[in-house]
RNA sequence: GGCCCCAUAGUCUAGCGGUUAGGACGUUGCCCUCUCACGGCAGUAGCAUGGGUUCGAAUCCCGUUGGGGCUGCCA
């Protein structure tokens, strides 16, 4: 813990990839953690691997916390311009002994692994260039500089680990004396993160499985160094539905292309919090109870496979929570180029407002307004050749038609400030119960029913055998539009029979 | 191979020595209904395995099996 007693911790992704569901979790259990206990959240972009790192990872990753609403509290501390501290660093462990140069070459050290793993030996460096004297050291050459691990009868390095609450320690033989600066001068990840998580005083590690075996080496180079160790906490890894580990190497979705496939970052969140973590019975979390509730003691430590049914199932209802104005707006933030931006009035809103609970995606939505889009609509065969009509239906349309020719021009009115939300709303519904009002009668005094009239009135509107509940389509869609709907249906079925 | 971690339904999980093993997704049936949804009700399916400890074990200990991670001049 630093002076002020602050919780501190961070994120610290390679821009090697875009940011994929593992990373998000891991940044949100970070992030909710320090807010829990109003601590600071620190984002670092760890690209010391100068040949996979990428500008346009990096600024994928940005992009992505920021829509996620994970926020650090400063900006973005890359490695690449920390160099010199590293260097100060290996400088300093040299001259104190605790590390030395290897001038080994790749080859030579290979040689070596395959050696020991046919004597059935751990593959580890041979400690060939540990004690070299200093005549034999000769800077000029190629040399790398490795750590000298602590070594032992019996000596371990361990922690506890605050996901499983218990120690986790391994016995130092097991332990390399592994590579902190390579042969090009750049430090590797154990040497650089431990540097940095010390400077930015964090004080809680939460990170992936994935890196328990890393962190006793890392625990050495805090004590070599002088810092104090933070707590360490291991979340269990993301599966895929085939059991493997989820990753960026073994190709999880991205976050962008869960936005892209008409996602909530809210129900994002969600999902992740809820893989691994639980608050006893409760599903649905928003990023303020998230921060009240999260709490490393119930984070479970075994992996969890990756369920896209049950983030769909979240996604549709973060949809529902949210107004129809907001929604419009997300579907547009999201829609190709090549689309038509949804308008949002207050047609667009009678239609969202009811698609609301029959969409779990903000794709699906859009889908669902193809017949509202756009101006006029084509029958399609496959469709209503399912569906047969007769001299009946004719009639019946031309009476429909008539009806809709009857209803007052008010009902149809949109001139609404959408500023004022619920005004906007109560005009919208008052339309909406007026269109029905005037329809039951229209039905009942020729001694019809809805349900024998509805199939034939969705069809001429929408074209589809399945849309938003009528008095809403015949709202939006307007007066004018369904009576040349109606038309061209007439038009279509007549020459059919 | 070595070291480390993990183990409740198809999936996410609650449970922390005594429960008819709870919830959620999915799935099945019914109700509601202008279609599709939503909603409501009901059903489906689980403690990997073998030993201990204990009056009593999903819960504690050990072995086995299975899964995962690490074993890089990647992070």
């Amino acid at each position: 813990m630093n002076n002020n007693n602050e919780v501190r911790t961070r994120f610290a992704p390679s821009p090697t990839g875009y940011l994929h569901i593992g990373g998000v979790r891991t940044a949100l259990f970070n992030y909710v953690y320090a807010k829990h206990f109003g601590g600071k959240f620190f984002l670092r972009i760890e690209d010391t691997d100068l040949d996979r790192s990428r500008k346009e990872f990096e600024f994928d990753i940005l992009d992505s916390l920021k829509w996620l609403s994970i926020t650090p509290d400063e900006d973005a501390v890359y490695q690449s311009n920390r160099l010199e501290i590293y260097k100060s660093y290996a400088d300093r462990l040299l001259k104190e002994g605790k590390a030395y140069l290897c001038f080994c070459s790749k080859e030579l050290i290979e040689e070596d692994r395959n050696r020991f793993a046919s004597e059935g030996k751990k593959p580890m460096y041979s400690g060939r260039c540990r004690n070299l004297r200093p005549e034999e050291k000769d800077c000029s050459m190629p040399h790398v500089i490795r750590f000298k691990a602590e070594r032992g009868e019996g000596l371990r390095t361990g922690f506890k680990d605050l996901a499983r609450n218990r120690f986790i320690n391994f016995n130092n033989n097991e332990i390399d004396d592994f590579v902190i600066v390579r042969g090009d001068g750049i430090p590797t990840y154990n040497f650089a993160v431990v540097i940095d998580d010390a400077l930015m005083e964090i004080t809680h590690i939460i990170r992936g499985d994935d890196h328990v075996s890393n962190t006793p080496k890392q625990i050495m180079l805090y004590n070599a160094m002088g810092f104090n160790v933070p707590e360490f906490a291991h979340v269990s890894m993301i599966l895929g539905s085939d059991g493997k580990r989820l990753s960026k190497r073994h190709g999880a979705a991205s976050v962008s292309q869960y936005k892209k496939d008409g996602f909530l970052p809210e129900a994002l969140n969600n999902y992740l919090i809820r893989l691994g973590w639980s608050h006893g019975n409760d599903e649905i979390f928003y990023m303020n109870d998230m921060i009240k509730y999260f709490d490393l003691k119930n984070i479970s430590k075994s992996a969890a496979v990756f369920n896209t049914e049950k983030l769909l199932w979240l996604n549709s209802r973060h949809i529902r929570s949210k107004d129809p104005f907001v929604l419009i707006d997300l579907a547009n933030d999201i829609r190709d180029i090549s689309q038509k931006p949804l308008v949002n009035d207050i047609r667009t809103v009678a239609l969202v407002e009811s698609l609301k609970s029959r969409i779990k995606t903000l794709v699906e939505l859009r889908q669902k307004l193809d017949f509202f889009i756009n101006e006029s609509i084509e029958y399609k065969s496959e469709i209503l050749n399912e569906f047969t009509f007769d001299e009946n239906s004719l009639i019946f349309l031309k009476a429909f038609k008539g009806f809709l020719n009857g209803l007052n021009s008010k009902i149809f009115e949109c001139d609404v400030d959408l500023s004022k939300k619920n005004e906007a709303l109560e005009m919208l519904k008052n339309s909406v119960e007026s269109i029905k009002g005037e329809f039951n009668d229209f039905l009942s005094k020729n001694s019809w029913t809805m349900k024998e009239k509805a199939t034939i009135i969705r069809l001429a509107l929408t074209g589809e055998k399945i849309s938003p509940p009528l008095y809403e389509v015949i709202f939006a869609v307007g007066k004018e539009r369904c009576i040349r709907r109606i038309d061209k249906f007439c038009d279509y079925i007549d020459i059919k029979r």
